[in-house]
DNA sequence: AATTATAACGCAACTAAGTTGCAATAATAC
DNA sequence: GTATTATTGCAACTTAGTTGCGTTATAATT
């Protein structure tokens, strides 16, 4: 599962992890599998706009590393989600306890227009 | 409907719009109406990651005028989520075309923490 | 006013994503 | 080999959102 996602070298859905990775395996069980990557911070979890939860590789080398919190883009065309290597900035008053970040755009990726 | 989001001030699920009417008006209902409004620019939608829909009005009163793209903070305490006067700033290769954009920080919200 | 057309609504059924309980299987330890 | 523990598959369940269709309400025409 995790060599179809770094082959991707985008972030799938648990119906396209599933298709790649071909038949024989449940889709509770990839479920339970990646959720259980993301607790351990080998994957990380965007919620698109499409209300569905995509999965990618944390990458830490250090050559390309990714921001913590980056920005990523949805092609509704060819329905793929990519980290961007931009990061998101803001700044929040002190009472604001900040756990997560999902920031998605939406749109034609490059491939597509 | 509206009233009751502007009297929140704050984005509001399906759900807690439901609450908030009273008995008396449809699941289905609802949402078309919210559907409607998002078409016409009244209201707008943010997808948590929760994975719900969320539905906000569009502020165009000109001295608090919320930028196009604004972030949003979700608390996951009072589960409420608030338009954040903060713009969403990011440089894009002209190559992708920008259809929408969702932005949405987690946590605990000033009034929770 | 009666009739017709149009829009809004309620209801139920449906879809899709994700989770959970439980039994069966596999892996590990003793 | 046997006991213990962790993985998996299966099915059922939950929740969010949508859709088809018949019904009601609203508006337009005559
Ligand atoms: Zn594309
Ligand atoms: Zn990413
Ligand atoms: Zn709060
Ligand atoms: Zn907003």
């Amino acid at each position: 599962m995790l060599s179809v996602l770094s082959e991707a070298g985008k972030a799938m859905s648990q119906g396209a992890i599933q298709k790649k990775v071909g038949i024989g395996i449940n889709r509770a069980t990839i479920y339970r599998v990646l959720n259980s990557y993301c607790e351990d911070g080998i994957l990380h979890r965007i919620v698109a706009d499409d209300g569905k939860q995509y999965f990618a590789l944390c990458m830490k080398c250090e050559k390309e590393e990714q921001p913590k919190h980056h920005f990523h883009f949805r092609c509704t065309s060819c329905d793929t989600i990519e980290c961007l290597p931009i990061p998101v900035n803001f700044s929040l008053s002190d009472h604001y306890k900040v756990e997560t970040v999902n920031c998605v755009i939406s749109g034609t990726c490059k491939d597509c227009s």
